[in-house]
DNA sequence: GACAGGCAGTAACATGAGTTACACAGGGTT
DNA sequence: AACCCTGTGTAACTCATGTTACTGCCTGTC
């Protein structure tokens, strides 16, 4: 732990911060696909992303899913903290897109750091400030922009996140994503297909240029 | 000044930071309609709201506008904290939507009473928060609803921030700021109208029972 | 009163996206 | 091989929303 810590955090904190963080933080490993946080959720603690990638979600009272955006290593949930120091319930879903490390920090520490390191503080600020930015991003995306080019917005951030331009996910996993249908998916990708964008097979899409 | 800041800021801040707010901040009046801040403007300050309120806009490379969210007495423009740290543009507009008063803050004194001030500190985090959530709701309102619920929703909001049941918009300007036709909004307006739950007049909509 | 300009009502049509239904393909299991 | 299950391709249709076009109504000004 110690030494993902200070590769994915070093540059960020001081030596005392580090130490106090890998003295307090839980290590959890988290497997691709497993739900990290619910709605609803009571938050426990914030997380320090060290390695791996997770998907933040909006969901309605139907049921219905929308993709917000993507956490790598480095980064920290903005919603999290909120909850954290509001006590409040968790208002989004964190689902890990690869298999992923984190630490856990206690929320009593969160308050005590903000107070004494002035880069623990710039770190939560520019967490927010990120945050907001791609909360602004998903409502560009959703209030400006045609399915077409969301699905292409969509698999351009799928594949840089994982780090593979090649795509192995289902039709239907996107259509919950983006919250439409899979038939309306298949029809778009098809598309980008007949354009060259993109090639298709079973369960993936290789992303030629998007 | 100084009974308005109380007024609207005493409960939160001490005194003596509410000494210090007086001391440096530059009290500024605007009139309803005004523009107060333009996407790509370089931010100066913090603004901390007196009096008045404030709809804070989003606009896309073609022009086209979609309100995010309205501000109030004791509101701060989380963006406009994010762009003062971060020496960013701004990435919103922000417009009177009533005559409005509010304090600037210079950049400076912020860095300091995050550091100084635990309720500065409580009070920047407050308003992330109520910031993020309010993009939230943006979010699920256009992601989840129909333009009718929308409108609604709209309605609701407009009369609730202008403490006022009568509604002095055009058509034409509720279709800017929803992110649509004119020719929409009257169709819905007229929808809601045989509904009972408005009543329609030139130039003002009478909320009834939304 | 006549006129102009902004505003609202409405019909007719265009379009993107969601829905339903069904055919078929690939890959694993028996 | 025969079977099944999941995933994909596609047509046909519905529906919400956006667009175009035209009418007529207020209101202030000449």
């Amino acid at each position: 732990m110690q030494s993902e810590l200070q590769e994915a955090y070093g540059f960020l904190f001081e030596e005392e911060l580090l130490d106090e963080i890998a003295g307090v933080g839980i290590l959890k490993n988290i497997s691709a696909g497993e739900t990290i946080i619910e709605i609803g959720d009571y938050v426990r603690g914030m997380p320090l992303l060290l390695r791996g990638a997770v998907k933040i979600l909006r969901e309605d009272s139907e049921g219905d899913e929308l993709l917000l955006y993507f956490l790598e290593r480095g980064d920290t949930c903005a919603m999290t903290l909120n909850c954290c120091m509001g006590q409040t319930k968790s208002e989004i879903r964190a689902v890990a897109e690869r298999d992923t490390s984190l630490i856990m920090i206690p929320v009593s520490k969160m308050e005590e750091w903000t107070a004494k390191y002035k880069s623990w503080r710039n770190f939560v600020f520019g967490s927010y400030h990120a945050r907001l930015s791609e909360m602004l991003d998903a409502i560009d995306a959703i209030a400006f922009m045609n399915m077409d080019e969301r699905l292409m917005r969509y698999l351009r951030d799928k594949a840089k996140i994982n780090r593979d331009e090649n795509i192995h996910s289902t039709h239907q996993q996107i259509a919950y994503d983006m919250h439409t249908s899979r038939v309306v998916i298949s029809r778009l990708l098809k598309k980008l297909e007949i354009e060259k964008k993109i090639s298709l097979q079973r369960n993936q899409i290789k992303v030629i240029n998007l």
